[in-house]
DNA sequence: AAGCTAGTTTCGCTGGGCGAAACATGCAAT
DNA sequence: ATTGCATGTTTCGCCCAGCGAAACTAGCTT
């Protein structure tokens, strides 16, 4: 505290008009940005990171909430900054073609050109090439949705997804976040990484989770025993009531990138017992083979 | 030029050590962001524009030129930024989780991450809920890739795609960009928005096209006149040499939003009459069935 | 007319961001 | 080793781009 970010215009006495809010911690202590995530703060500080630049994407994150459209104003309550920086930030993803304003709504949805500044990642990746096509094969004779992952913050991103032709609901499709914590897919991902890595992010998981912890955390290690024990995991209704899914853990053998594989739907679409005895195995068979494929 | 961004370190005289090159325009110029672009400059002295986000940004699109990854003095090259500058960007966006550093070999690649930028323009866009399934259908019935694409600066970006069960190549996906002055769907676009926005962006095409242009323009007349005539256009090799495709305009019963509509594919894939018999006259009603939908 | 909500603009301050130059590092060729 | 080159990082001091409090404007509602 007390270490206020700018000073407002100048004038004789110290702090004449507005001594009465206590002033959030601004620019040096900026908690808002990593609400939600892992490495987390102690940027403040770093003369190398460019925090007009975070804040700006933060605004493009905010459109995650779920919220088609958002005014400056959510925009301010959202991402914690003052109305002024929100404004000139929009305004400028506005002119770059990111944001545009709905003129009924007066308020900003996302464009087109976001989905541009995807694309880099979803063409460059090998493994969309390599797997799709065992991965369509599989969603449609399993009846499940079957999708790779890749971590952000304290999520799973799809990279790329397949639903079955029957299936027309939960169409979680690329670019989709699911919690990394209570998800199948997740608990691969973490089971894959070192154990530093995989430490620091229990750790950051377990903050989240305050009261929840020890039984999460009990969740998660069965969850590892199980990719132990026979290379796969399965989460029934923990992630989200009424889905069950099954996980494995994705890394190149040269222990380059490491991703996930998931086999996922709602609880009528699969029995516990076939996910265990053919979707299961049919996804660590596909793991293993496309793992080696992975090497730069 | 004569106005240079920022000073070097103070000294005695005006500009002793070096004064050998021209000093590029910087800051105040930036011709470098809106290369590719059209309502371009003179945001120049914008007390509301940010230059950070916007260089930061301009660093992610980047990776759109094809590489899978870029070290820093490649990112130099190509947004024409100082050195020490796309360093401390590039460094900003590692830590916000958006670039990794690939060990190997000391360049940046572009993270999952990214894609959850884009995550809430697909999932909020009514159109791919609505139309999705003709997609799909259509794509197999013609055999060809059917998609919906939006604008971004002079490149139109697929928000969906749906590939025939058989096209194995050519798999433009969501996030592709095609060029907007010689893609069927490009023009389509072009013929749905207003006229005072159509010229603008002509203008644009227009002087990057340079000598080219009076055969360009002319194309795209054609285009526009076909549209007028039955509803669609065709394009054969313009874009790409041996691709071609159908575009309809789609604009939202209201006028609200603006997309395009096409079905393309390599030339042994369909003749150019299935086009007009065939192909055209169901995209255009399927631009029709889902234009009402599109209302907010 | 008064109140309220939402967003923009003003304004003066200042520290965040900037780039030239120096430094570090890695790899080849000599 | 030494030199040379290429790539990337850090330093350093300058200064203006960005900041936020406060004032203002525009739209609604009461």
């Amino acid at each position: 505290m007390t270490k206020t970010g700018r000073p407002q215009r100048a004038d004789g006495a110290d702090a004449p008009p507005s001594p009465k809010r206590e002033r959030k911690a601004s620019r040096s202590a900026m908690p808002l940005i990593f609400d939600d995530d892992d490495l987390s703060e102690e940027l403040s500080a770093d003369r190398k990171f460019n925090w007009s630049l975070a804040r700006g994407l933060e605004i493009l994150r905010a459109f995650s909430g779920g919220d088609a459209s958002l005014g400056n104003g959510e925009l301010a309550e959202i991402t914690k900054l003052p109305k002024p920086t929100i404004s000139r930030l929009t305004y400028t993803l506005k002119q770059l073609g990111y944001l545009q304003l709905n003129p009924r709504s007066g308020k900003f949805e996302p464009t087109p050109a976001i989905l541009a500044l995807g694309y880099p990642v979803m063409s460059t990746m090998k493994i969309r090439m390599i797997a799709r096509d065992y991965l369509q094969q599989l969603a449609n004779e399993v009846g499940l949705t079957v999708a790779i992952g890749g971590r952000d913050r304290l999520g799973m991103i799809y990279v790329d997804a397949s639903h079955p032709s029957t299936m027309m609901t939960l169409r979680l499709d690329v670019g989709s976040r699911v919690d990394i914590a209570t998800s199948a897919m997740g608990r691969s991902f973490m089971h894959g990484i070192s154990a530093p890595e995989r430490e620091l992010l229990l750790g950051v998981i377990e903050q989240r989770a305050g009261d929840g912890w020890p039984t999460l955390r009990d969740a998660i290690q069965r969850s590892f025993d199980e990719i132990d024990r026979r290379g796969f995991c399965i989460v029934d209704g923990e992630f989200q009531e009424d889905i069950r899914g099954v996980g494995v853990p994705l890394v190149a053998s040269d222990g380059g990138a490491v991703l996930a594989l998931n086999a996922a739907g709602p609880r009528f679409a699969a029995t516990l017992e076939t996910l265990e005895t053919v979707v299961g195995p049919r996804l660590v068979h596909l793991s293993r083979s496309v793992a080696p494929m992975l090497n730069r």
